[in-house]
DNA sequence: ATGGTGGGTTCCCCA
């Protein structure tokens, strides 16, 4: 199964790179982050035209919202509101046969790393505490993708003591992205093809004159398994070419090939 | 210390 996760900062505004992407990749299954659009205004028949019969959404007005798209049918679809807010940053759907897909896109935390002062960051760390605790109670084998918005490796970030303030990269973000991960011993998929000594990345900004000179990048977006699915990854691939296609989205594509 | 770009419920909010 290839499976592919994608903030695509707008559904309605990148159907063309979707279709180029299936057309050079052609994955099995497509989770989508900030899909910016109500599921009734998820271009569906064009999904479909492309081999995606099957989709998963949770869409809401103008922000957020993930989508999970499929060659193959789901055997049930499930959605958290976490933090009870009403908000559209997970789909859970059942493979047939397979383990269940959680796609998320976590807050992104606004500009001040102070909980007390800055509610945006207030409600990053509460959706990463109901996580944590979520993970703990996780029996089945499962996958977790999406845009995460954290960095919590030194070389998941182009120059971790100029990030240390930056929100995404924070000494209390990155502790409790090692906390979540320890909760269900997630499989950092990634990070087991590319060695923590090298740089990887899965975002750069729009504001970069030139971003890929620069190369001033995050790895905000993640691919983690249970540890039961050790070792079912065969390929991993960042497709860094993605953020230079016309109209891009700010962040990267990133592919994993399972033994299933 | 500041501003840079891009999307959407567009003259303001969010990333």
């Amino acid at each position: 199964m290839r499976l592919v996760t994608w903030n695509i900062n707008s559904i309605r505004a990148r159907t063309h790179l979707v279709e180029d992407f299936v057309k050079q990749y052609d994955p099995d299954v497509i989770c989508l982050q900030e899909t910016k659009a109500m599921d009734d205004q998820f271009p569906v028949k064009f999904i479909q035209a492309l081999g995606y019969e099957h989709m998963a959404l949770h869409g809401m007005k103008s922000y957020h919202g993930v989508a999970t798209l499929s060659k193959k049918p789901f055997q049930s679809t499930e959605i958290i509101d976490w933090c009870n807010k009403g908000d559209a940053r997970h789909i859970a759907v059942k493979l047939a046969e397979g383990p269940t897909l959680h796609n998320f896109y976590v807050p992104a935390g606004g500009d001040v790393a102070d909980p007390e002062v800055n509610d945006k960051f207030a409600h990053k760390i509460q959706f990463l505490e109901e996580m944590t605790e979520w993970s703990r109670r996780l029996s089945e084998p499962s996958i977790l993708v999406g845009d995460l918005n954290i960095a919590p490796h030194e070389h998941d970030v182009w120059d971790t003591k100029k990030l240390k303030k930056v929100v995404s990269h924070t000494p209390l973000e990155r502790d409790m992205m090692f906390e979540l991960m320890a909760a269900h011993d997630w499989v950092d998929v990634m990070r087991d093809f590319v060695p923590l000594d090298e740089k990887l990345y899965s975002w750069w900004s729009y504001r970069a004159k030139d971003w890929s000179a620069a190369d001033k990048g995050r790895r905000l977006d993640h691919i983690w398994t249970s540890p039961s699915l050790k070792g079912k990854a065969k390929a991993m691939e960042m497709v860094r070419a993605a953020r230079g296609w016309e109209k891009p989205s700010d962040h990267a594509p990133v592919l994993v090939d399972f033994d299933f």
